[in-house]
DNA sequence: AGTCAATATGAATAGATATTCATTTTGCTG
DNA sequence: CAGCAAAATGAATATCTATTCATATTGACT
């Protein structure tokens, strides 16, 4: 078997355990016995419990990240390009229910231990975002009022709420498709009524 | 001394405490370290850990809902409203930064067992929001189109994303006012230029 | 001052589990 | 097939900590 086999191994079973029982209640034990492994095979591919979690969301939205930017490489128009990046996050949700739920709970669950470790695969991501709003801006079809560091925060914060909805809810109200577009139209729009002007 | 004064000297006490080193690490004896009391005095007060963790929440929630609905009585435009909203909610970071924390990192934390508790106090806050786009679209000032079972998420994401960040980072670039501005800003108008048009 | 119930204490318990490491298994090479 | 290094095993270790409960303290009332 080659090495990678098992480190990949180990990994989704992490995934799938951590969605279940969070990190802190799921046990090494556990992993192990997902991944059909001895729990000391474990430490021969990760430092400690910690090391997992970070290797995981290091690995897994470093793919991401390829995936969405050859997407967006495709498209032109940044108000199409932020329908891309919604519409690719909350897939995320259908394809890989366990992961969604573990990078989103990772971000929060550990905020005092992201506090030392600069997350900068995190920060790739969501400079994604603010790079389109950039390119808006200079095209004149984006307001240049709008902080794009902000603007960033502000759209990622919104798309993570609506997956911790969906992931919270067993029976989710609006589609995945409906959502997108009322997010991203919100987001272009905004709330203010164009007829009472 | 009254028995209220201890119930509320443990829940300083944890609000502090369950900040510094989340609730996973930190300890009851750390805990009653805190609040100057033994370990076991914690148990005539809370029935375990998890307790001290759902009392505080709805307690200290409890308390800026009314907090928000009072200030919000006083206005009647809803675009104000939001913006109200925004600041008060971000206005929690300056003024109590250890529980800003603990309410951020419960909510994600604990997604595990917030699937089984449902968490009405949490539901009554953003449904503050939901009512102000309600009367905004009962008035012909917002967009009909948009959904406010979606919006509240969505803006109560933002909002809440922009305290993570602030609580990550020790020197924000930006003001509390600047950010709520921004955000507001945001979801009002929108992102596209309203002169390109 | 004495009684009693309510409160508070903190040492002891009971159980959990991350990590290690002596041993075994695997599979490659000559 | 023998010899050997790399990989894998899982029982044992070492530590940690939530919770309990027998005991002590407090303070209200007579």
């Amino acid at each position: 078997m080659r090495v990678s086999d098992k480190h990949s191994k180990i990994t989704q079973a992490a995934v799938k355990v951590f969605a279940q029982k969070g990190f802190f209640n799921a046990r090494i034990s556990d992993i192990a016995k997902e991944a059909k492994v001895a729990d000391g095979t474990i430490y021969l591919y990760f430092n400690n419990k910690y090391d997992i979690l970070i290797s995981l969301f290091e690995d897994e939205i470093g793919k991401i990240i390829l995936q969405v930017k050859l997407l967006l490489e495709q498209e032109d128009d940044p108000c199409r390009k932020l329908h891309i990046f919604a519409k690719q996050h909350l897939l995320l949700l259908e394809e890989k229910k366990d992961l969604a739920e573990v990078l989103q709970m990772e971000l929060r669950q550990s905020n005092k231990f992201m506090k030392e470790y600069r997350n900068t695969k995190f920060i790739e991501y969501i400079d994604i975002i603010s790079a389109i709003i950039h390119q808006g801006q200079d095209r004149g079809i984006f307001n240049r009022d709008i902080s794009p560091g902000i603007a960033k925060r502000v759209i990622f914060g919104a798309l993570d709420e609506m997956s911790r909805l969906w992931i919270l809810d067993d029976a989710p109200h609006y589609t995945l498709a409906e959502t997108a577009d009322q997010v991203c139209n919100l987001f272009l729009n905004g709330l203010k009524n164009p007829a009472s002007h």
